[in-house]
DNA sequence: TGCAACATACCATTTGGTCGGTATGTTGTG
DNA sequence: CACAACATACCGACCAAATGGTATGTTGCA
């Protein structure tokens, strides 16, 4: 297999490429701004080049999904190898995932998964049923009040960071961040 | 002045039901379900109709978000002025809000912001401007990184709650209240 | 040559929005 | 009270633009 980088055509680049720019679309002029037309023109393609990727525009929002859901994977899996403690490591790698990433960037699976579940309503589902699923896998070190809160501060935080965009209260994320894990070690 | 409600056209009901129209379209199909079309006639009545009360979709939209804020700011006075201490009388009035009200219904003024802040981004600076005032005017009283917690955590509770809609994990929303107020007494 | 990766042109539908009209009120005046 | 003058609430047809999607090219790499 060739390095995509060299060659003149590629698809593989493209690919992502519409996927980003679907992303920022979203992020900037709301779910509804994720138009084919402009994502593709953003993403220096015509309509024809885009429906080749992405045989619909719903595919194209679940491949968002997708992506979000492998990197929020494999970061948890990760994070929680390295994590010495068993008790509430998932949820110390969920935190770790909301947080740290290309900080609150578009890279973020919080911002992925906002835009895509709000684009297409179907991606609501998917993500329950993800998030149910991995919750239950970690049933026995993470199913206690206080991860839970946690979690859902986590969740909060990354929500209120996309509500500010400019001129709005930003939590102080690092020591925001440092707090919660300290909740998860003396729980 | 006569009783609106005596009066055979009830204007300000149309108008209400205008709004829970869009309201429940938006939380249901998300917010590109909220079209003048569908609002419309889920209301039952044309569309010239709807652009009798609101000059544009965008006026519907923002009038979601006017609702919110008023009932909201209510639900906070009210619930401050009941509570005998001052110390993160705030937060607890803010997350009693969140979650007490038709729990999680569409009179819930988290769906409220969800679909109006999601459907016309212009929104998303509207309430990062009114939560930033509102936080500074309880500087004294509510600006502790618990507090703080507890209201992400507030935030993420309704969130997560909307992502199930069926089939999701749904957090013991009583018992979570209860943890959260009392997070707010201990601090 | 053959096939993947695009572009171009086109289409049916839906979108937000306008406009003229009408039925139903409300109000001022004698 | 009567009745004109006006305002409100809503309808129905229409519009330009944008939308998602398709069908048919063209181009470049192996």
């Amino acid at each position: 297999m060739k390095t995509i980088s060299q060659r003149k055509k590629q698809p593989e680049l493209v690919r992502r490429t519409l996927l980003d720019c679907a992303m920022r679309l979203g992020l900037e002029h709301g779910p509804a701004g994720i138009t084919v037309q402009a994502v593709a023109e953003a993403a220096g393609v015509t309509k024809g080049g885009l429906f080749h990727h992405f045989p619909s525009r719903q595919a194209l929002v679940e491949g968002l999904f997708a992506d979000l859901v492998e990197k929020l994977d494999a970061d948890i899996d990760a994070a929680m190898a390295r994590d010495p403690k068993p008790r509430g490591s998932f949820t110390r790698a969920y935190v770790a995932a909301t947080f740290d990433d290309p900080v609150l960037g578009e890279g973020n699976p919080g911002a992925a998964l906002y835009v895509s579940a709000h684009a297409e309503p179907s991606v609501r589902r998917r993500w329950a049923d993800w998030f149910a699923a991995r919750l239950e896998r970690h049933r026995e070190t993470d199913d206690t009040p206080t991860l839970e809160i946690v979690r859902l501060a986590a969740d909060g935080a990354w929500l209120a960071h996309l509500m500010r965009e400019d001129g709005g209260v930003v939590p102080n994320l690092t020591a925001l961040r440092e707090r919660l894990i300290a909740m998860t070690l003396t729980d």
